[in-house]
DNA sequence: TAGGTAAGTTCCAAATAGTGAAACTTAGTT
DNA sequence: AACTAAGTTTCACTATTTGGAACTTACCTA
């Protein structure tokens, strides 16, 4: 009623705070979150409570600062197998960038925006959350607008409706109307560009990666700079790219209803 | 007061539900949940939709199955990386893994359980996520039985408390008195074994990980066979593996209250 | 096509859990 | 000792949650 859209119930308002902590990305005190919250002391107090309480925060008493706590480690591992094709993905991204020698994403949508679920860099492999786990813009990013042509209608036209059309660069796509044409453009085309829509001097192209169904699973690109690359020299790149997405999605595929794997450690 | 000890409130009712979904490791029916649960249909039903609606759990509507949302996987990397201490320990057990030859675990306390965050196979480095994640018991685990014996007194007395001592092997330790004693041994010894206690054949020897202010923040261990090594040759891996176990420390330490880092994908 | 069964969804009065202003307790100043 | 800020608890008031039961699909089966 007051602002936000969404703000029901007593778990909603937990997972705002959980989130709230997520964001500081470290550990943070009781005041600081008191601080950046909508919700009164005594409310906030409690909520942080029961999430300490719950293992979803860890307290330390020293320093009296919250952060993120091992049960959601241990849910992140079961996340990461579950709801995201990165596993599956992993060696397959390992293979490309060895061979394209670029950086390599792997994303998937996330309501209006790109979630990038994984990626490496060429020389020196990347430590692995460094930069996964980051949010970007749809409509002016490679693997974004990849992800969206394909994504079906619905779907589609209320992601393009929820874009900021933030003009990044002197590229960037700043109207629903050109964002669209674009799409079109890409589903001809057969994958996706980045003529430097989000950072000057950054390139990139991207593919979607579909199921057999169609249903579009995430995005896979390639990054470069305009000083080592072209869209054209890019572009070369799509073949080899076409065939790390089928992969993908083959594997994909064959995971969606694998029996319980029993394990031991 | 009825069986398990906390389940105060609709939040942890609701954060149940979600390690229920993640248990399962892949979509599940509402049926399936409702099987398991230990709450009626309408509000297992009401509690799903909360937590779909809030992002954490997706719904596929065609095959009417839920799974680990896109929210929670970002909170996954974000837990990641604050609260473990995986992602600094990650090269120095690459490292290790390679010296030593033998499974490498990296694992934690979560609440009286061994959260095992990390693994090294010796031949072929195995698959992240294959197994981390998992959680095993304290009393019989070599870095259960580490962490906890430079846990602090009231944790310690608390988990010691919290232990099941299911008799795994002839050797597992099957009473509060036996574990204790164990312990003052390790802290004199200054590592931890575990001579077959949880399965048969296997063998380790384990570290714990402290901070400068004697905080536990994990536990480190070399898992072998009988077949190829004995607890004296497993033991002559420990002065190898504190440098390891040093290093990661340190580099925690430093990690404790970083700056906010400014990145871009 | 009717009739049956299981799965999923909605209802609503009763019960419970959450709310937040204010009072209180620490811990750290000056 | 008096002041201040940070963190914690209280309690009457309310809004949310609860869950049995009824309802609606959707899909079998005869």
């Amino acid at each position: 009623m007051t602002e936000r859209s969404n703000e029901a119930g007593t778990v909603g308002k937990a997972l705002n705070v959980l989130d709230q902590v997520a964001a500081f990305g470290r550990p943070v005190k009781f005041s600081e979150l008191l601080e950046s919250s909508d919700y009164p002391k005594a409310t906030l107090y409690r909520l942080l409570q029961t999430l300490t309480q719950q293992g979803m925060l860890s307290y330390d008493s020293d320093s009296g600062a919250y952060a993120l706590g091992v049960r959601l480690v241990r849910l992140a591992h079961q996340a990461w197998r579950t709801a995201s094709i990165a596993p599956v993905a992993r060696p397959y991204l390992d293979a490309l960038s060895l061979e394209i020698g670029e950086t390599v994403h792997l994303a998937q949508l996330d309501h209006a925006q790109v979630l990038y679920v994984d990626k490496r860099n060429a020389a020196v492999p990347v430590e692995m959350y460094s930069q996964a786990g980051k949010v970007g813009p749809v409509y002016c990013t490679g693997v974004g607008k990849a992800m969206l042509a394909w994504s079906r209608i619905d779907a589609q036209s209320r992601i393009i409706e929820q874009q900021s059309y933030h003009k990044f660069t002197d590229n960037t796509l700043t109207s629903r109307r050109a964002l669209r044409a674009e799409l079109d453009i890409i589903c001809s085309r057969g994958f996706a560009f980045d003529n430097e829509e989000h950072e000057p001097g950054i390139i990139c192209v991207a593919l979607p990666i579909l199921s057999q169904g169609g249903e579009v699973l995430g995005g896979l690109s390639v990054t470069s700079t305009t000083a080592r690359h072209s869209l054209d020299t890019l572009a070369e790149l799509v073949p080899h790219m076409k065939t790390t997405v089928g992969r993908i999605a083959e594997d994909a595929e064959s995971w969606r209803f694998p029996d319980q794997i029993k394990e031991h450690v």
